[in-house]
RNA sequence: GUCCCCAUCGUCUAGUGGUCAGGACACCAGCCUUUCAAGCUGGAAACGCGGGUUCGAUUCCCGCUGGGGACGCCA
């Protein structure tokens, strides 16, 4: 049997971190099968749906690499067939109609819980006969589900899980509206579709309980399930607003990478050994969403970053380059050729000291930004009038070096120190802030390297003649 | 309240009826060093508790505790 999977958000907010894993579950399990994956948006509920969640979403997807193998079906357009299937289940006796309010359920559901019964709906229309009619009420269809015995899952990720039917409710099948709700456009849609693998959140194990009993009474074979944990906050708690973004777009904003992103996010619940570090391609070859863990885990932006410096530092100076720019151009810097010449033959050093785009595009700054180089206040103070003055005999001395080359640098920049009467490390840093306006960067005689002579002495004139101005926002 | 799920270092996890319980992130120390990183070396750090079963339980069973999830004419 050829795999087939989905995933199928509800477009009522943003693709979050869980929403991403769960899509790369079952792309990944896709994959692995030679099977198809597709996408489903789950729009039932007009209300709350926008076209904007649906296009964050789907971007959100692109992003990650985890578009569908065919367009996305829209659950919307298919409510013909939903309330087809509903209606046959009413002819056959399986549905019936409800004619309770929602105040009647509302006081049916405090009654019980205050009573510290189940909280149900007490199938008080179910004995109803077919013709009869409240004025004045909009009935909804329900799912008439078995009183008595149990029914079980055997779940590919928690098991064998049973529960007691009478723990079932009469599902709502159609709204008092006409409109068909989650729980039968879902099955109806992943029964046409021909889903044979359900992978999303644990928090859907309880409707699959109910949706199996649809799948009963539409007389069809339902698919294979795979509850997968939640991911949670730092908390504990289910990962939300509060625990800071969640929306992956927000991590490509603070300059993620999406294989660093899908590496972080398939060991949240499966691993590969002792094995922190994944290609894409590793994980389709190994991929079992048998293999997935029970508990959930909590999200870990340490780790996250450390898993994206590792991807960073995968990638070849050009692509990195092209990677950061947008991220150069948020910090009002525009690459012009010299720019681009330089970081690219500075790359090398600027990535190992980077874990994001952010973070590299704030290293960057020295091979792009304009001269006279803005200073940051911890600069500024190696820029005092003794120091201006020593600077300004270095670059007497600079201007004279014969080879161009970090070891010949150094070689003159110690003797000078040396001349000085000082430390080397004296010198080092008023340099280092005269020609990186900071007081991190690469090594110095990498930066001149980088820089070149008449960059160089550019800018340590600028620095003797005090000509750098404060840096305005805090890199 | 009812039902369901979970439980190994702070975090992500590996693992076994007998292991020095392994790795990674983070943390600490040292080396390197012109700053910051990276790198290298070392360190601290876990089987929630109580009962069983067993010659022997982190591992199997039960209970407890703790955590999470679901209980909508939301999805």
């Amino acid at each position: 049997m050829s795999v087939v999977v989905r995933f199928a958000p509800s477009p009522t907010g943003f693709l979050h971190l869980g929403g991403a894993r769960t899509a790369l579950f079952n792309w990944l399990y896709a994959r692995h099968c030679g099977g198809r994956y597709l996408l489903r948006i789950e729009d039932t509920d007009r209300l709350r749906s926008t076209p904007e969640a649906i296009a964050a979403i789907l971007e959100g997807l692109r992003w990650l690499g985890l578009e569908g193998d065919e367009p996305p079906v829209f659950q919307s357009e298919r409510f013909p067939r939903h309330l087809e299937v509903a209606a046959r289940l009413l002819a056959e006796g399986r549905a019936y109609r409800c004619w309770c309010t929602p105040e009647e359920l509302e006081e049916m559901r405090a009654r019980a819980r205050a009573e510290g019964r189940p909280v149900r709906y007490d199938r008080r229309c179910r004995a109803r006969p077919p013709d009869y009619v409240r004025p004045g009420v909009r009935p909804v269809i329900r799912l008439a589900v078995p009183t008595e015995g149990e029914t079980v899952i055997e779940d590919l990720v928690q098991g064998t899980v049973r529960i007691a039917n009478a723990q079932l409710d009469d599902m709502v099948l159609v709204r008092g509206d006409g409109t068909p709700t989650y729980m039968l456009s879902v099955v109806v849609d992943d029964h046409d579709m021909g889903i044979t693998h359900v992978i999303r959140g644990d928090d859907h194990l309880t409707n699959a309980f109910r949706q199996l009993q649809l799948y009963r009474a539409m007389g069809v074979e339902p698919p294979a399930f795979a509850h997968i944990p939640l991911i949670h906050g730092p908390d504990g708690a289910k990962l939300s607003k509060r625990h800071g973004a969640v929306s992956v777009l927000e991590y490509r904003e603070m300059g993620f990478l999406p294989e660093a992103m899908r590496n972080y996010l398939v060991r949240l619940g499966w691993s590969l050994g002792d094995r922190e570090i994944l290609t894409t391609e590793e994980m389709i070859a190994h991929f079992d969403i048998r293999d997935v863990g029970r508990s959930p885990a909590r999200f870990d932006m340490d780790r996250l970053l450390h898993v994206n410096a590792h991807w960073l530092r995968q990638k070849p100076a050009e692509e990195l380059v092209r990677l950061v720019e947008p991220f150069l151009a948020r910090l009002g810097l525009v690459l012009d050729e010299t720019g681009r010449r330089r970081l690219l033959d500075g790359m090398a050093e600027l990535v190992v000291r980077a874990r994001t785009l952010v973070e590299l595009a704030r290293g960057a700054r020295v091979y792009v930004a304009p001269r006279p180089l803005a200073v940051d206040p911890r600069a500024a103070k190696f820029l005092d009038g003794a120091n201006r003055g020593r600077l300004a005999r270095l670059r007497a001395v600079l201007a004279e070096v014969d080879a161009w080359e970090p070891a010949r640098l150094e070689e003159v920049c110690r003797a000078f120190a040396a001349r000085e009467g000082l430390a080397f490390a004296k010198v080092a840093q008023p340099l280092r802030a005269a020609l990186t306006g900071t007081t991190v960067s690469p090594p110095i005689f990498e930066v001149m390297r980088v820089l070149g002579r008449e960059e160089v002495l550019a800018r340590l004139d600028d620095a003797a003649a005090g000509r750098n101005p404060a840096l305005q926002h805090a890199p």
